[in-house]
RNA sequence: GGCCCGUUGGUCAAGAGGCUAAGACAUCGCCCUCUCACGGCGAAAACAUGGGUUCGAUUCCCGUACGGGUCACCA
């Protein structure tokens, strides 16, 4: 039978167990399964599976929840704001998968297994590709009842079928299909009661109407599994789609899966290590997907630009390596469109320590908004600002503005009584007087300027020219860094 | 190791049979400039490989190599 295929709604979700941080990969895959929802107008929910109860780790839902609200990716049903499919953590769903799962044995599709664990480990031991031998598949209804009557601890298989391929078409990767006998006959329902996500997950997704399962690669090769668990309750698959892994690149060049050993890789170690969170998804947006059309060439997308650009056949298939480097240039980007006020509220915590009195912080933030490219180097890069650091008087020579160790001397004590002399004391004050100085001395006005910005700073590289920093650190500071320069070449 | 998947510059990534094979980050150079940065301009840099199919393959098919994933009472 042909039927005209009504467009249904899209409902995706986000599934993550509550095992510790966010993981920037976790993070990108919540991303497309929202956008792929949002981009058509879908339902987002957010669901949590909390079903390995010996890794819990407390507090891991907030920073899920946390996360998912700083970043915008707002959903439509899930812990909290509920939903007319919840209650959304698996463990508060534990009896639902009981009674699917006993259902799927009378279907034929599962069976009770007793062996205990001991046996599992010799069966390794003796062959560690063969896997669970099937021992307890073909029971008999009669020995089954007298296991169960004994309380024998039991756990819940899938039984594949022996024979033929399972196959599914993936969004991303398309058709994938599995020899049935590589199927193991997986662990559906636990001994502790509670279900396997490979069962879990398959039973929500259908009771919460979920259409498109999003999630990473490493599932690709498991999915046909869940699909026959789909065929077996006679419900229709979902259409799956298999995000690219993320990777992180080695000291040896080589990459492998995203880790701590890469450097930052939970959200929160990000946004404290001084990244945007608008930054940070862009980004992400970036890796395993690239605009098409008219965007193709389109680098900067907010989350809404992100939700109508987005389509699942952009996606790529292959890995995509996390790269540090582009993430700091649109963090820098990001960080220069805030306006100053949210910029200086977002720096101020970075700042660790106070600076002088004369010292007008807003001139000083104002050099670096567009110098940083994380938050956190606001706090080296406005250490001049505080204290005048150590400095060899070979510093002020310069060939391309023609200063000489010699010059210099000159150049700063022709300066010290001009600067001296001034009632006001800002930035266009002083390049005003410092321009008629170079011309009265007939030298180049980069020369009085570079060696004011070296006396003023004690650094050759500095955020901000000579009149910048003096203006911020104020007139006495200036002078008196000018004369302990001059007392240099005493 | 079996199975599954992938492969466009160092990285991300357009292009989907005929193009001088986009763009971005990083790199290098030049210009601007009171330093750095910004900005402007420019350079270098890629279709893994061997066979097909085709008038013509980066694009389609097969093999090889390389890379990744997966083989839990974890998700």
């Amino acid at each position: 039978m042909v039927f005209a295929v009504e467009k249904q709604p899209v409902v995706t979700r986000f599934a993550p167990s509550p095992t510790g941080y966010m993981h920037i990969g976790n993070l990108r895959t919540a991303l497309y399964a929202y956008l792929i929802a949002r981009h058509d107008g879908g339902r987002f929910i957010l669901r949590i599976e909390d079903t390995d109860r010996e890794r819990l780790v407390e507090g891991a839902t907030d920073v899920i929840m946390r996360t998912l609200a700083v970043t915008g990716l707002s959903y439509d049903e899930g812990p909290i704001v509920g939903g007319e499919h919840g209650p959304y953590v698996q463990s508060e769903r534990k009896p639902i998968y009981m009674e699917y799962a006993k259902r799927l044995i009378e279907l034929g599709a599962a069976y009770y297994c007793f062996c205990t664990k001991e046996r599992l480990e010799q069966l390794h031991e003796e062959d560690a590709t063969g896997g669970y031998d099937r021992h307890c598949r073909d029971l008999s209804p009669e020995e089954v009842e007298k296991n169960l009557a004994a309380g024998i601890p039991y756990v819940i298989r899938q039984k594949m079928p022996l024979e033929g391929t399972t196959s599914y078409v993936d969004a991303v990767f398309g058709e994938v299909s599995v020899e049935n006998k590589e199927l193991q006959d997986q662990i559906l329902m636990k001994a502790d009661g509670y279900p396997t996500y490979n069962f879990a997950h398959v039973v929500d997704d259908y009771l919460m109407g979920v259409t498109h399962v999003v999630r990473g690669s490493e599932y690709v090769t498991s999915t046909p599994k869940y699909a026959l668990l789909y065929d077996a309750f006679g419900w229709q698959r979902p259409t799956y789609v298999h995000l690219p892994l993320l990777m992180g690149k080695n000291a040896d060049g080589s990459v492998s899966k995203l880790s701590k050993r890469h450097g930052a890789v939970s959200f929160e170690d990000l946004v404290n290590d001084g990244f945007l969170p608008e930054a940070i998804i862009n980004y992400i947006a970036l890796l395993g997907w690239g605009p098409k059309g008219e965007n193709a060439e389109v680098e900067f997308f907010t989350l809404s630009e992100l939700e109508k650009a987005f389509s699942i056949t952009g996606v790529n298939k292959s890995p995509a390596v996390f790269d540090f480097d582009k993430l700091c240039w649109f963090n820098g980007e990001y960080i220069k469109k805030l306006d100053f006020a949210t910029f200086k509220e977002k720096a101020m915590p970075f700042l660790h320590a106070a600076f002088p009195a004369e010292v007008d912080v807003d001139a000083v933030l104002r050099l670096l908004q567009g110098r940083v490219s994380k938050l956190t180097e606001v706090e080296g890069k406005s250490q001049l600002f505080r204290e005048l650091c150590e400095y060899d008087k070979a510093l002020f020579e310069n060939k391309k503005n023609k200063v000489t160790v010699e010059s210099a001397e000159a150049l700063l004590k022709a300066a010290l009584p001009c600067l001296q002399a001034l009632d006001s004391w800002d930035n266009d004050t002083l390049y005003a007087a410092l321009l008629q100085l170079s011309e009265q001395l007939g030298c180049k006005s980069g020369a009085v300027l570079w060696c004011l910005r070296i006396a003023a700073s004690g650094m050759s590289v500095t955020p901000g020219g000579a009149t910048e920093i003096m203006a911020a650190i104020g007139k006495a500071e200036s002078l008196a860094r000018i004369e302990k320069a001059i007392a240099k070449f005493a």
